[in-house]
RNA sequence: CGCGAGGUAGAGCAGCUCGGAAGCUCGCCGGGCUCAUAACCCGGAGGUCACAGGUUCAAAUCCUGUCCUCGCAA
C-alpha cells in the first residue's frame, strides 16, 4: 500500500512521522503553499516542508488541487491519508484512490477546522479522535473508528494536540491494516447530532473580563499557539500564554490587582490569574519577571 | 525595501530628549529579627551599557553601519 500524505501543521507531522516509523510506505507529502509571512513579508514554507524533506519524501505544494489532477495521476500511490491538510480535497482527486482522514474530535461533534481549540474553549473534559472516510463534505464521511481522549485541567492546545495526534496515529495504523486486509468496517455519522466549529478570528482571542474567569482561562488554553489570547491595558497589548482561576482572592471585573508576586484581573465571576504573558515588543515572561519591570499606567481594563 | 518596539548585572526594567563617576525591582551569597513566612532590617558579590567604526577633553547617552530579539499587518 502506497500512501500519499496530505497535511500541513504540527499535528500532521506527528502522524506522518509515526507512519514512517511504523514502516508504512509513504510515497509523498502534499502540503499547503509557501506564503508571505512575518516581518518583511518574506515567503515562508510550512514547517512540514522541511520535516518531509528530512524524511527524504517528495513534497508537493499545489496552489489549487483541482487544477492539478493530472499531476496526481502521475504520482504512484494507492491510498491517500489526510490530517489537517487545511483545504477541501476536490471530488476528482478523491475519486482516484481511497482516502482516509484523521479528525481530532468525536465526530459528528466538532466538524470543521478547529476541533481541538473548540473542545478546550468549551471546557470539555473529554474529546477524541476519529478516523473517517474523506469525503467532499465537511468531515461528514463514514467513520471507521474513534476513541476518546481525556482533557486534563492543565491541558492547553500545545499539550493536547500531540496527545490527540498520537492516539490518531494508532487508530490510523489500525485502520490502514484493516483496509489492507479488506476487513475494515465503517458507520455513517448521525447527522442530527452534528456540530460545526468555525475558523478562529483574531478578535476571538480578545479576553473579555465581563465573562467568567474560567471561560477566559479556557480561551487562553485554546488559543495559546495561535492567535494567542490577549487584552488591552491602556495602550499596551498583552498576550496571555498561561492563566488559571485564582480562588484565594476577590476583585472587581476589569480591575487589575498586581504586586511583586501575582498578576490578577477581576472578572464577573472569579479571578483571572496570569502566569505567563508578553507585552508588545517584549519576550514571553512568567508573571514574576513581567511584574518586576512592567510599569502599570492604568489598572483598569475597558469592558 | 509593509508599519513599529527593543538589545544596560542571573531575570525584568529605568537612565538616552539637555553627553561628564552605572541605577531600580527581583534573584543569589552572608548576617539579624521572628513561633513562623512569598514578611521585615543590615551587609555583599555580580555589568567591556549587543557588536564595529565615527564625533568629543569626555559617549549607555550624539552620528553611521552590522548582528540579534519582539509586537502589528498580511
Amino acid at each position: 500500500m502506497k500512501i500519499l500524505f496530505f497535511g500541513t501543521p504540527k499535528f500532521s507531522e506527528i502522524i506522518l512521522g509515526g507512519l514512517i516509523e511504523r514502516g508504512f510506505n509513504v510515497v509523498g507529502v502534499v502540503c499547503q503553499n509557501d506564503k508571505p509571512s512575518g516581518r518583511g513579508n518574506k515567503l515562508v514554507s510550512p514547517h512540514m516542508v522541511e520535516f518531509a524533506k528530512g524524511l527524504n519524501l517528495p513534497v508537493y505544494q499545489f496552489e489549487k488541487l483541482s487544477l492539478y489532477i493530472e499531476e496526481f495521476k502521475k504520482i504512484d500511490y494507492t491510498i491517500a491519508v489526510t490530517a489537517s491538510y487545511g483545504k477541501f480535497l476536490p471530488k476528482k482527486l478523491l475519486d482516484l484512490h481511497p482516502c482516509v482522514n484523521v479528525h481530532p474530535s468525536m465526530l459528528p461533534v466538532y466538524r470543521g477546522s478547529t476541533p481541538i481549540q473548540s473542545a478546550l474553549l468549551n471546557g470539555d473534559k473529554v474529546t477524541g479522535v476519529s478516523i473517517m472516510q474523506t469525503g467532499v463534505g465537511m468531515d461528514d464521511g463514514d467513520v471507521f473508528v474513534q476513541k476518546e481522549v481525556e482533557i486534563l485541567p492543565e491541558d492547553d492546545y500545545i499539550s493536547l494536540s500531540p496527545k490527540l495526534a498520537e492516539v490518531g496515529l494508532d487508530l490510523l495504523c489500525e485502520t490502514l491494516e484493516k483496509i489492507k486486509n479488506g476487513t475494515e468496517t465503517k458507520t455513517a455519522q448521525d447527522e442530527s447530532k452534528a456540530t460545526f466549529v468555525k475558523l478562529i478570528q483574531k478578535e476571538d482571542a480578545l479576553l473579555d473580563f465581563s465573562c467568567s474567569a474560567e471561560s477566559q482561562v479556557n480561551k487562553v488554553r485554546a488559543y495559546v499557539e495561535d492567535p494567542v489570547a490577549f487584552f488591552l491595558l491602556g495602550d499596551d497589548r498583552i498576550k496571555v500564554y498561561k492563566a488559571v482561576v485564582a480562588t484565594d482572592v476577590v476583585g472587581e471585573a476589569g480591575k487589575v490587582i498586581a504586586n511583586k508576586k501575582r498578576f490578577l484581573i477581576g472578572t464577573s465571576d472569579g479571578i483571572f490569574e496570569i502566569l505567563k504573558c508578553q507585552v508588545q515588543g517584549g519576550k514571553v515572561l512568567d508573571a514574576k519577571s513581567f511584574l518586576n519591570g512592567y510599569r502599570f499606567k492604568t489598572m483598569e481594563i475597558k469592558l
